[in-house]
DNA sequence: TTGGCTAAGTCTGTCAAGCAGACTTATCCT
DNA sequence: AGGATAAGTCTGCTTGACAGACTTAGCCAA
């Protein structure tokens, strides 16, 4: 193949945690439904007027997404109506907040709009803007460039090609 | 629509920085060339022999993530070989690290495997595993309960629907 | 100077998915 | 009984994914 050969080609991507998280969330639509819930839109119409999103397609990704552990279904009912469902995050879906901030804190950095940023996140408790810093154990911040995606003690041998 | 209307309804997503990033990464194969980047694989044959990524798509994607601005095309020469063009990650690539580390924290998290995290993002100086972390600039580390996506200066107001 | 080697593509036909818009369902209230 | 509403399902069209065969451009050896 080549003379100076990475190491990650010694290994697979089979059971690569980053192939794995985006069986989950891997397309756009399903970002849109996450991004809904987390602003608080959590009932079909309202998700699917605010995002576009073809009711097919909501109807497909909720229903994954609700396997997969990351939305529950919620009975509600408004005055006058019978009993519905709304979607809200479970504890997992909670815990994609760092995905999402990443995002917003990514694409306000290189997609600048005009008039400044469309959302913030913000801590509740003081009203302050919430960021993601790279954390190593030892209690450094690294920049990027001085992180590393090695493999760990889960790492499979690639197949001879 | 309904007596509890969450405010986030008042907003346009048309700008929303979520989507606009999405417009990017949004889709599965090209966060499977993203994590072939982070891992140091920067070659079309060997992306695509570990990704699986079929040749058409992985053309397209690398020519969409140029034009982005994510990536660069790199020349380079093997001995015994004529030039040809590697792919690396710009510095704004390299600054989707917190994004590729929140996927790759949560699937760990709730998408183990047996034989523990198959890739793990390490500080080259220290040695030690890094993670991300969500901070307010008031200092604190919340969980993510305690934050909230909220409207920011740049929000839209729906139109009348 | 021709012919083989290689990495990096392009081309072609098939098939699954996305999609818009119309229709259906299940209750509640009058 | 009839109308209202949220949350879907159904239908037919179109776009994109995909596998596998083919092409390109330079380098080398004979």
């Amino acid at each position: 193949m080549s003379t100076r050969v990475p190491e990650a080609m010694a290994f697979s991507t089979q059971n690569c945690t980053i192939s794995r998280t985006m069986e989950i969330l891997g397309d756009k639509w399903t970002f849109h439904v996450l991004r809904e819930l987390f602003v608080g839109v959590r009932r079909f119409e309202d998700i699917r007027t605010r995002s576009g999103i073809p009711r097919q397609v909501l109807t497909d990704r909720l229903a994954a997404l609700i396997e997969r552990g990351v939305l529950r279904r919620h009975p509600y009912r408004e005055p006058g109506q019978r009993e519905r469902y709304e979607y809200r995050l479970t504890q997992a879906g909670l815990d994609l907040y760092p995905v999402l901030v990443a995002m917003i804190q990514w694409g306000d950095q290189y997609l600048p709009t005009e008039g400044g940023p469309p959302i913030e996140p913000r801590h509740r408790d003081c009203g302050e803007h919430v960021s993601v810093v790279l954390r190593c154990e030892a209690g450094h911040e690294p920049e990027p460039r001085q992180v590393a995606i090695l493999a760990g003690p889960g790492a499979l041998l690639r197949e001879a090609s």
